[in-house]
Parts: C-alpha cells; structure tokens; sequence
DNA sequence: CAGATTTTTGCAACCGGTTGCAATTTTCTC
DNA sequence: GAGAAAATTGCAACCGGTTGCAAAAATCTG
C-alpha cells in the first residue's frame, strides 16, 4: 500500500540510498540520478515518512503545544498564531489540552515518547516547575506566558506581570481615584499573584486611596461576573482593574445589570488587549499584552534551543502599554 | 541520551523482545520477567519510543486535525472538545493550521509524512473535495461541520444547514414579522449557501413576506458589523436570521450604534449558540448547534474507520433547536 | 592521455522498536 | 514422575529510513 524507500530505487534503478540522499538537503547526488529519483517519486506518489527518518537524524520537527487555557478566547489568538509561526519554520505543533491538570507527569511522558523536538508551554497559570519538567528530561522547552524569575531555570517569554499591575495602579491614580480594587483571576494563578503584588505595591505609596482585592474563581466570563456580582451588594470601588479581559467583560455585565455607568459609577481597566476588547459594544480600556511578539520569541527560543540544548536559560519581557477605550474616564 | 529497549534489555537480563512484550498489551510475559523488565525501566526512566514502534505497527496514534476558523471563538470550544476527546482515547491531534488556504496538496502531503492515522477536517466553509483529497491517498478521514451530499465521498458529521435555514426562517415568520433577511457569511462557505437555501426555501411559501439576502466577507464581529452598517443606511428588514452568531453580534453592534432597539426596531437570531452568545451582555437569541455531541461523533467515526478502513461513507447530522434569549420578540 | 582529485554511488550497519517461529521452560494430566 | 500441552523466551528478520566508508565514476590538471 505505502510506497517506500526501496519501490522508488527498483523503479529509478538506483540504490536506496541514492533515493534517500536526493530527499535530504545538501547531500551528494549528481543531477542525473536525482532526475530518475524525481521521476520515479512522482509516478509512484512517494513521500518520506518523516519519523522513520527521525529515527536515524533524531528530529521529528514535532513541537509539543501545551496549554490549559481552553476556554479564553486570547488563547484563540495564541493558537492561532502558535500554529502558523511553527508552520512557517517547517514544526508540527502536536496539542496537548491538560484540562484541569497540573502535573506535568502525563505530558511529559507522552510527549517523550512521540520524541517532540521540543516544548512549548502557553499557559498564564501554571508554575514554573510545570516546565521545568521538561528540561529535566532533556527537552528543550520555553514557557511562554509564564513567570518571570530571577535565576530561570528554563526559558520564560512573556510580560512583567508585576509591572503591569504598577501600569493599572498608575492609571487609576492618574484618575484621581481614590477607592481602587483588584479583581483578580484565580488566586492560583502566577499571573494573578504577580499583578496583585504590582498594583499594591504602587498603591503602597498612596496612603490616601483604599485599596481593596478580590479573586474570581477564573478567568472567565463567569467567574468575573460572579465575583463583581459579589462586590456589588457592599459598596463597590470607584475603579477596578480586572484580571484579564475576559474576566473585565464578565464583570461590567454585571455593573451594567445593576444599573451602574461606566467609566461614570465605575471605571474598569483590563489586560491583554485580546480582538473582543475593541469590539465596538465591548470598548474595553485594557492593558495590551503583546502576543505576536511574545509567541514569535517564544518559537524562536525553542528553535535556538533544539540547535543548542546547552543555551542558558533566559527570560524575555516584552513591554506593555495601555490602550484607552471607554471603560475608564479620560485623564484630567 | 535515550534510554532505549537494548538498555532495559541489558539491565533486567532479558531479551529486547522480552522487554517489547512487557509493554505490549496482551503479549506473552511471565510475571517474573515483567516485574524484572518493569524495575529495571523504572530505575532507567525508559519510555518506549511512540514512532518507532509505530514503524512495524503502521499505527501512530497521530490524528491530523485540519482547520480554517482560528478566529471564530467557537472554534476554541471545538479544539477543547476534539483534543480532549482524541486524548481520552490515546490520540494524538496534529493541529494543522490553513489560514487561507483551501489546496488540500499541502495538508495532504505533511499529514501522510507523519503517517498519522486518521483526519479531522474541521470546517464549515471548506467543499466536500478537501477531505476527499485524504480519503483519496487512503487516509481515513472525517469531515466536521460538513456539507451534506446524498451520495458522500467521505464521512460528514454536522448539522443540516438547509434545515437550520428553514428553522430560521420559521421562527421570523412565527413572530409576524413581514420584511426579514439572511445576513450571510462569505459567499462561498458551504454552510452560509446551505443556510440561504432554507431560508429562502421556507419563504418562498409565504408570498406576503418581503425576503432579501447579503453576504458578510467572513463569519467574523467586524464582517457582520460592516455588512450590518451597509444595511443601515437603506431600509433594513425587520428581522435578521444572521449567519452565524459572531456576526451576529458584530450586527447588533452596529444596530445599536445607529441608536435601534433588540429586539424592538430590529430582530435577530444567530446560529451556533457559541459560549459567549449566553452571556449576559450580549444574550442572543440562537439556533443551537450541539457541537459536543457532533465532536464525540466525529471522533467515533474516524476511529472506527482506522479499524474498518472499507468502512461506507457516512452522513451524520445532528438536530438543532432555537435557544431564545433577548434578541428576537416574544411569540405571540 | 595518464594520473591525481573530486564527486557520486552502493554496501552494510544502524536508528528503536515488533513479531513469526522454533526452542525452551513451565504447567498440567494421569 | 513421565509425557503432553501450554506458556514463555530469544533469535533474527523486518519496519522505512540515514550515513560512514570504500569503491567507482567523473572531472580536472598539465
């Protein structure tokens, strides 16, 4: 049925290698073989089969994609960009969904035995240690989205979570607020932790405006809608920074609902800057985080560290920066 | 580096086949030679190589999942359900990415190199001779939110867009409204001509209804939003059966920036019943389409196809119902 | 055109597994 | 405990490729 190797040498009457070497670049193969070779591959429809050869050459150009954020449409986006940047550098993105899962035993194991190249990790919640696993056994890996530390022990590509939240807190005192909260994502989440610490820190040298936090139990439309629901029965900040966008989305439906205005009654800023959030019935103000780049990097590390597996780890941040819309007045 | 067969062979005292029969299912292993080969592969961290074997076996485990819509939110909830589900079953989903490409050579070509098993196709806008270039170089394949054919080439697991159409186009005339219209996705997608065909199939019945048709550039927010402000500016119809429901929500944006009411001035019912249309924000009235169980389906067939190969093509389609929220009048 | 160089080629071993077969060991039967 | 049946085991060939090496062919040099 499948057409290997050795149909295209009896057919070209060459050897198998000579097969072999005018489908592997730079080979040596005069342009009178190769001409029998080509011919005899396209009569017969022959294509190399990509993991026998990786069993001799050990590559697949097999990335694993690994994420749990499945139900935030920003991750629409980053598979979307995922896909076609591994695409474009002849990589095979094999997707590994963990759900709720937090160990990284499973994906790693399966991952080694379908030998990936190497590893990407596209997740704003799990810790370090998640990716860490992977180096441990070897695999090349960067976790994208992840969390900045000082001494890395794999390579991280994302945002200065803690700045961002700085960025928040700025903005609303900018504003002249003087009741501003948090509403954070799940309490979990490294990316929540970093951005609460950020926004008290910057709030720490305002001693005049209260400061209040919650947690949603997601980041999700749900949750964010739950948790300001929940705040809305006491009374409510002036002014909100919400975890992410999707979170913010599900929290202003919720002020909507209670007849409130906004940015007037209350003011919300988000983060990521994901395509809803300039949808014209959406308008969110919100902090752009910036994905292309972040992914770009991302498999520019992974490649850089397939070709050199001893590459120190690194840590790349790219800056955020603020895009006004209409959920938070304009400054004074 | 690797730890391979020869190694655990070496370590537990046994032959390689020994070992390969330890981690074969039902193969013929004593228990003392298992609990040998199992410490030793626990001592040397031995997995065993998925391609490798996949070589003698001619079963990767690898499911190619094909798709075009990486930005229709929907689609996150479509690559949640047929990841989990393929993992859940020991699949693999090799995520391919076509952007705007619509030659399936390419696919084809990657996809027989990685020798994987079976095909999804996950598309609503791609003709019938996609998924056949698969079935036509023996690769089992299913085609998920398919067109119809009486007489298919390949599986088709989806909903009957005609069918839909018509139930749209009932619900419009039920509500008495007297000038409706099909606010379409792109022109060619399979699903919007099935859909205008129902719709305008079921209208033809009824003389008094004034019908007209118009095609978004694509089944996005700004697409429905532009095509919907186009309309504005003539007289729109009374009710909108919108092509899907991102569209639909890019439509009510624009209605609603030209100072209408939903469903009051304007009517409208979108098709999908994606995630964010319950939200409370935007609350759309919608045709369901059960995407968990047309996913659980498609994954079915293209398992049992990898087991029956000769397997006669099948047409699955699974019925829809209208969800009402806030975006269509009340019955009478 | 002979001899030296370079390029091309095929052989054979190998990548990490699986599997049919025959030999060996274990278990069963009486 | 002997003989037959069943279970286990290892050998060796194979899956579809790649690659070092030495032989063969082509090209260059004077």
């Amino acid at each position: 049925m499948t057409v290997t190797l050795k149909d295209v040498a009896l057919r070209a009457g060459v050897s198998r290698s000579a097969v072999s070497r005018t489908f592997t670049e730079g080979a040596s193969v005069s342009a009178k073989t190769r001409a029998k070779v080509e011919k005899a591959a396209i009569e017969l429809k022959y294509s190399p089969n990509a993991l026998a050869s990786s069993l001799t050459t050990g590559r697949t150009k097999l990335i694993g994609l690994v994420s749990n954020n499945f139900h935030n449409p920003l991750f629409l986006e980053v598979f979307d960009l995922f896909t076609r940047g591994l695409q474009e550098r002849g990589l095979r993105p094999l997707l590994v969904n963990l759900s709720a899962e937090t160990d990284p035993a499973n994906s790693v194991r399966m991952l080694r035995q379908y030998s990936v190249d190497g590893v990407i990790v596209a997740s704003s919640t799990l810790p370090p240690s998640f990716a860490e696993a992977f180096r441990d056994v070897g695999i090349p890996v960067v976790h994208s989205f992840g969390r900045y530390t000082s001494s890395p022990h794999v390579h991280v590509v994302g945002i200065d979570n803690i700045a961002c939240g700085r960025m928040a807190a700025a903005a609303l005192v900018a504003r002249g607020h003087k009741r501003v909260a948090f509403l954070g994502g799940p309490k979990g989440a490294t990316s929540t932790e970093d951005r609460a610490r950020g926004f008290l820190d910057a709030l720490s040298a305002h001693p005049d405006i209260a400061v209040s936090v919650s947690y949603a139990s997601a980041y999700s439309f749900d949750a964010g809608r739950a948790e300001m629901i929940r705040l809305l029965q006491d009374t409510p900040a002036e002014a909100y920074f919400g975890g992410d966008d999707v979170l913010s989305i599900g929290a202003l439906s919720a002020i909507h609902d209670a007849g409130l205005r906004v940015p007037d009654d209350i003011g919300f800023i988000g983060l990521n800057d994901m395509a809803m959030a300039r949808w014209q019935n959406i308008n969110l103000t919100t902090i752009r985080q910036p994905i292309a780049e972040i992914i770009a990097s991302s498999i520019d590390l992974v490649v850089g560290t397939i070709a050199d597996p001893d590459r120190h780890p690194e840590t790349r941040l790219f800056p955020c920066s603020i895009v006004e819309r209409g959920t938070l007045r304009p400054l004074p």
